[in-house]
DNA sequence: CGCCATTAGTGGTATATGCCACTAATTGAA
DNA sequence: TTCAATTAGTGGCATATACCACTAATGGCG
């Protein structure tokens, strides 16, 4: 394959996905900076207020993320006074999540500002394909890529 | 809305994205793990090496990167000796790069299992879904999200 | 009951990425 | 030509995310 005739990095899945991420990572947060939050803060600051005082295991494996990079991403979350975490009673390794008050009050004032990027983009990308978009990557989230163990 | 009736996070656009993301991300990380580099590096150089000693500023907006966090991706490329960088002659604010002969080395065996992870993910996604998926994260990536200005 | 395998998180380290302020090199206009 | 505006990168700082080794709690088994 000579040099002239590469393909771009169109082909590669990954590729594609990460770019794509950067940029909408870019809008949303953009549209969010007026609340401080950035998108992906927005994002996790609303899976814990829709749990119910999850464990931290439950907010990874929700958001398909690693455990210790949860841990670290709430770290920013809890200085701020947005969120605070206790002991399940019943299960001392468990941790939970609550919003504080303040959370609260921060995710409002954030999903106003989601709201508006979020319909910002469903009128440049289109109701359809936008549709379409989410239940493919959530497809992708769903797939399991391991190999079929050699059943003996 | 009641805490009930709340929608989960499917409906926000760059939440699935970056969910699909982490999945993906962690399953071409996973495959490539051999070679030493993470499925980005071996993106990164492969978009170098498809490109004619290509301007960092170049690189940035192919990849849809911020131009310091390219600088900032390349570090280590630089620093385990698989590119290189150096003036143009013609414009010496701008900053060209290449793979060193190692890194072409590197690259061809990243490659390979490059090619691993993106069959699989064919298999288990389906071809036709896989090329929808590119094509429409290819156009999320060209879209244009300013609002046109008032015109005066 | 006591011990080991499992489970849930933590902390460290490294890459990925973005924004901002700043510098260097170029360009364009007075 | 000279100087202001623009362009290309750098460096610092902060968040996002992953993996690994380690610790604390549980749970099940002999």
């Amino acid at each position: 394959m000579s040099k002239d005739t590469l393909p771009g990095l169109t082909l590669c899945n990954n590729a594609m996905l990460r770019r794509a991420a950067r940029k909408l990572g870019q809008f949303y947060d953009d549209v969010m900076a007026p609340s401080g939050l950035k998108a992906t803060q927005q994002g996790l600051l609303y899976q814990i207020h829709i749990g119910d005082e999850p464990a931290m295991g439950a907010i990874a494996a929700s958001l398909i993320m690693d455990l210790s990079a949860l841990g670290h991403t709430l770290k920013p979350l809890i200085r701020d006074g947005y969120v605070e975490t206790f002991a399940d009673p019943d299960d001392r390794r468990i941790k939970r999540v609550r919003l504080t008050p303040q959370g609260l009050v921060k995710l409002d004032e954030a999903m106003k500002l989601w709201h508006i990027a979020q319909q910002r983009f469903e009128d440049v990308a289109g109701n359809d394909k936008a549709e379409r978009l989410r239940a493919a990557l959530d497809e992708i989230a769903a797939l399991d890529f391991d190999l079929p163990p050699a059943t003996p």
